[in-house]
DNA sequence: CGGGATCCGAAAGGATACTG
DNA sequence: CAGTATCCTTTCGGATCCCG
């Protein structure tokens, strides 16, 4: 029996956390650099404080890029190839999702309506 | 510029949470019903109560099944099918750690263990 | 062994307001 | 537009005790 190991879990985590998987996901998607509204858009329920505090947690670890041009109008937000090659990891999981998940039972989205989770 | 569709973002909040991840490979990996201590042994760092928590929580989402039956001795664990077809994801995102994470470098350990590491 | 209940501190998350 | 700071609520998570 593996400790599962801790580079997997690590990923898990980082990835994993509250809102980094769907930021992830749209900037694969998009394969373009996106700008800071342009990702709030994408993902409507995301607040701009947490928007903000994701980015800062993926770029300290090195999966995106911040550019602060200055002779860009504005900010813009890619992948760096180590953020890059998650794709296929989110394109597994896009399909099994796509597979499995029902999008007529929220029964688990937490950043929609207070859900009095009463399934005792 | 699409909306990071619902059913990708629930899989990744579902999966990504806190411990999840981790149990669900490990569960893939033994490829076999595990029982509870089994499961506690695996990830060490988890707590009891929160292993008890996810497990009741990925039960709910269909992904576990847990055996109580009156003849084996103990209670034990196994992946639904929904948890199993998991396995290509969690293959891709364990190659993808193997890739670019660094156990070295514990800069976002957060189930740390209470070692005063005041490194700041 | 296999959990459940409770308490409580820590951390995350949401809303709003404010700034450059 | 692209954030930051503050407040405040909710949740998470660890410890401990308890039960069958």
């Amino acid at each position: 029996m593996e400790h599962c190991c801790p580079r997997y879990h690590q990923a898990v985590e980082l990835i994993g956390k509250r809102w980094s998987g769907a930021i992830l996901a749209v900037l694969i998607d998009a394969d373009r650099p996106l700008r800071f509204s342009e990702l709030a858009h994408a993902v409507p329920q995301l607040s701009d404080r947490l928007l903000s505090e994701r980015l800062k947690e993926l770029e300290a670890h090195g999966l995106v890029l911040r550019h602060c041009s200055d002779d860009s109008p504005r900010v813009a937000y890619e992948l760096t190839g180590k953020g890059r090659e998650l794709a296929p990891a989110i394109a597994e999981l896009k399909a099994w999702a796509q597979r499995w998940m029902r999008e007529g039972e929220p029964e688990f989205v937490h950043a929609a309506k207070p859900s009095p989770d009463a399934r005792d």
